[in-house]
DNA sequence: TCAACATATAACCATACGTTGATAGATTCT
DNA sequence: AGAATCTATCAACGTATGGTTATATGTTGA
């Protein structure tokens, strides 16, 4: 039972949520999750451990960078709540908008055919000053 | 997004979701569940009108008692929270003992025939004797 | 080997939250 | 009206947690 409150409590803070839908979509690294949610990346890496500790995620290690994607073998508990967190969640404005921010930056990514965090940053000030 | 994550922190407690899988059996009143769950009558006030607020309980007042049971208005997306976590923990130690302590509470209070915070005071003392 | 970079961890602060004890409301009984 | 009882609220305290800054770890390339 504790168990199952630690994974609620986990799903209850919006930055960790907009970290579990966003690598829900497809596999991420971590400066991806960074550039695309604006969140310093000590906190997206400590959400990205929490969220993989519990379940939720799993690490693949390339190079220098680690990309994370939904843990295969998650639990149903886990996967039911992810379900259900992506249904009752799918028109919330917030989260469509981290996914059209996905979209726009891959697009960036891909012009620039780059992958780091100098990339994402400039990719953010661009879209802070046309906003 | 934010509303669902403070629901998905009020099941985070083990506390309070134990009065909600309690009251999830059947309507109860305040002192029942002091008696049942042993929590003290002010936090078990406090997590039946966070509960409440959230849209998971109601309360019905007859005389000086309050009755609390699951708001039939309830909304999907607490629905099947609820759902699932009755299922996923419903062999959960701790929970399937509180359901064989309320049994234990109504054949006490049957007995009694009295319903108040003195018999289940008593009824908890005697069972801490025997345990 | 050294510099640059991506990620993880540590230390710290501010704040939120669970918990309790005291107390106030509300209701019933005498 | 006053005592007793059930429930709700409030103030205070300690712990847990989100967030940041600084630093460590590990990897790539010069």
């Amino acid at each position: 039972m504790k168990n199952e409150g630690s994974i609620m409590r986990l799903l209850s803070d919006p930055k960790r949520l907009r970290v579990l839908m966003l690598v829900a979509e497809r596999e991420l690294c971590v400066c991806q999750i960074m550039g695309v949610l604006n969140i310093s990346q000590p906190l997206v890496s400590r959400n990205l451990n929490q969220l993989s500790s519990a379940g939720f995620l799993r690490g693949r290690k390339e190079g220098k960078m680690v990309f994370y994607s939904l843990d295969p073998r998650m639990k149903a508990f886990n996967r039911c709540l992810l379900e259900l967190l992506k249904d009752t969640l799918k028109a919330d404005k917030m989260l469509t908008g981290d996914l059209r921010s996905l979209r726009d930056c891959e697009d960036f990514q891909k012009r620039t055919g780059r992958c780091d965090m100098k990339t994402f940053s400039a990719y953010l000030k661009k879209k802070r000053r046309s906003s």
